[in-house]
RNA sequence: CGGGGUGUAGUACAACGGUAGUAUGCAUGCUUUGGGAGCAUGAGACCCGGGUUCAAUUCCCGGCACCCCGACCA
């Protein structure tokens, strides 16, 4: 990709209004830009980024047997009025069509998947079974704050399992809480995996949490083990012995990125989703909803991950592999050789298998390019000028570290590669 | 939804009861090219409604929007 042509565009004004950080550095490096609160675009920069995490996403799901399937935003009332949830979630965001006929715009889709189910599944052969999508959840919070971390448009990933019997649910649920543990690891986080509550399901739920001080929800953490759990639901404070290694339980802010629940049969009774077990008798569903949300992630990874300069993306879900950036001098000749050399590396980097943005610009200063590759926060940043050239060489930087390294041209591949 | 704050060029800010200035960005030209370069020229703004006043961007009231705190968050 040119910088040249890319649809972006960076501010070193960073505006006083808008306090959160992901907001900050996301809106000032041109990823996204914000149309409301609670609600934005993502610009190409943003998006590749978006589009990796959800494919990562994918991936992990796949794994666990999940199969992608896309239902709609738009919901008609009466599937919420069976569960009695069109009066019992206030964010729901509802609206009139033509003659008066109501729909809700969908902040979860239990209403809408276990009809479907109902459709496909009739005998036990049919079980288990995992259907997932990605798609933007509406949610009409009162207050819509911290950038990308609470929206009252967002992305989500919901997974949605129906199982024979409980224990059924129970070992697919825990194959899902690693796949969920994977996916964070591959976006570059550390979530912790929290006990709390689980609604009108279950006992409890499980959250996937990240610490940092930006995050709205207060958790309980052993400095020894691995137990968690949410405040809200917690018989014991801060400092208290851990109830499962008595170590001591520290408190932490954190940003939930992901939360699975065992709904058991309470939706599979609203719709009357069963199926026939071996004895031909009718016996109820048993379901999970496994919730991720990848803007979220996407913001908590801005959140957590930067300096002074700018955001520094994990490898995985990086907008770009290689910044390569070409500077020119005043003499043309000089500048059609590392005008040449730059092309030839990108052409020959991508073939390798890299994806590079290439900031081809000659009326730009060294000065605006370094500034922009360090907001734009790509793990590899190259430099091409006049002093590499006569070294036949290339800058080498790595975003996150602080020493820049001259490599050979002809090497370049494969110092990379590494 | 309760409390607080802020609304002025694309963006970030300033000033002012008599129609507005700086920076940056943008356009054009020349110069410049290793850490957000220089000079010149140009285009570009007072959230909406009402009130007070000879006169309101400025003061008052209401609305709306955004930000922050709280409540809320299947």
């Amino acid at each position: 990709m040119l910088q040249s042509k890319l649809f972006y565009k960076t501010s070193k004004d960073i505006s006083l209004e808008e306090k959160s950080v992901n907001a900050q550095l996301l809106i000032r490096a041109g990823f996204v830009d914000k149309l409301m609160a609670g609600v934005y675009t993502f610009l190409p920069l943003g998006l590749r980024v978006l589009e990796k995490i959800k494919k990562i996403i994918r991936e992990e799901m796949n794994a666990i047997g999940g199969q992608e399937i896309l239902m709609p935003a738009l919901t008609p009332k009466e599937n919420w009025t069976t569960t009695g949830r069109w009066d019992s979630i206030d964010v729901l965001f509802k609206l009139k069509g033509s003659g008066g006929k109501e729909y809700a715009l969908g902040s979860t889709h239990e209403e809408i998947v276990t009809p479907l189910a109902k459709k496909i599944i009739n005998s036990y052969k049919d079980l288990p079974l995992a259907v997932y999508q990605i798609q933007d959840k509406f949610r009409d919070e009162p207050r819509a704050k911290s950038g990308l971390l609470r929206g009252r448009e967002f992305s989500m990933k919901d997974l949605y399992s129906f199982h024979a019997d409980l224990a059924d649910l129970d070992q697919y649920y825990e194959k899902a809480k690693e796949a969920y543990l994977k996916i964070f690891k591959r976006c570059g986080i550390e979530a912790i995996v929290v006990e709390a509550s689980g609604g009108t399901f279950s006992k409890y739920s499980h959250e996937f949490q990240v610490l940092t001080e930006s995050g709205e929800d207060i958790i309980f953490y052993c400095e020894k083990c691995s137990y968690a759990q949410n405040k809200e639901i917690a018989g014991y404070k801060a400092g208290d012995k851990c109830p499962k290694c008595g170590g001591k339980m520290l408190e932490g802010k954190a940003i939930e990125v992901g939360n699975i629940f065992k709904l058991k049969n309470k939706f599979s009774e609203a719709f009357d989703l069963n199926f026939l077990d071996k004895d031909g008798k009718k016996n109820l569903v048993m379901m999970g909803c496994y919730g991720i949300g990848p803007s979220r992630i996407l913001g908590t990874v801005a959140e957590i991950s930067h300096d002074e300069n700018g955001i520094i993306w994990p490898v995985e879900i990086a907008p770009f592999d290689v910044h390569l950036l070409a500077l020119f001098g005043k003499d043309s000749k000089v500048n059609e050789k590392i005008n040449k050399e730059s092309s030839r590396l990108q052409e020959s980097l991508q073939k390798a298998g890299f994806e590079v943005l290439y900031d081809d610009r000659e009326s730009v200063s060294a000065g605006v390019k370094f500034g922009e590759s360090d907001l734009f926060g790509i793990p590899t940043r190259l430099v091409i000028s006049e002093k590499t050239l006569a070294k036949d060489s290339v800058e080498l930087k790595i975003r996150a570290g602080n020493e820049a390294e001259l490599v050979k041209l002809n090497k370049i591949e494969k110092e990379l590669g590494k």
